[in-house]
DNA sequence: CTGTATCCTTTTAGATACTG
DNA sequence: CAGTATCTAAAAGGATACAG
């Protein structure tokens, strides 16, 4: 949830998300399954999507999510490797939950004044 | 989340939020929304409903959402003291929320395996 | 580009004992 | 009944450096 951790980089402005998960806690996991929602993305996509997560988090998350069968992640035949993740059937399962959250993020800023 | 910490207790049988909360973590503070959803609650009754949660932590996290506004705290006039905590407006609209990662939660059992 | 390895801080949680 | 006080541990996050 919100600053639990005080050095959390601020979110991206367009991801209603973060009011939302102010009150609600553990922030990347949740963003993670948001920004697979629009589709498979590469690593450093996702670095960026989420606006300053360290390497060594993302790729802590990935890997816990990948053990839970949330996404699948597939290393492309290029030089330099390049790896795109994507949502499993059951990762998808997860985005009504994204939904009401964003929705109710939405509605923190507007009517509770939640930044 | 799921274990995060090995030594959470099991909560009750009868809250299908669990099997959600296995991906999308910090358990407590979405239970007590849950939980108080049903009406005003005493801490005591909170305790039970939480099954093993100890007073430490309970205290804990309730302070830190009367904080945010998501509770009020409303300590009765007799002896021994009760106190009883209730969502606030605030804390109301997490309901969509909360009925969203039930709904997933009951389907994660259902049709994923999740225990 | 996609990570892993270290090291360190903050948050959450748990056990237990004790109090008005 | 409803907590507070300690002390400890686990999880998550962050900074930075380095590697295939």
């Amino acid at each position: 949830m919100t600053p639990r951790n005080p050095r959390r980089p601020a979110p991206p402005e367009d991801c209603p998300l973060d009011a939302c998960l102010k009150f609600l806690s553990s922030a990347w996991t949740t963003r993670i399954v948001w920004f697979l929602g629009m589709g498979p993305r590469r690593f450093g996509d996702l670095r960026r999507d989420l606006g300053g997560i360290s390497t060594k988090v993302l790729s802590d998350r990935l890997r816990s999510m990948e053990k839970k069968s949330m996404i699948v992640r597939r290393a492309l035949p290029t030089t330099p490797t390049q790896v795109e993740y994507s949502l499993t059937p059951l990762g998808r399962e997860f985005e009504p939950v994204i939904t009401a959250m964003t929705k109710l993020g939405d509605k923190l800023r507007d009517e509770h004044g939640v930044r």
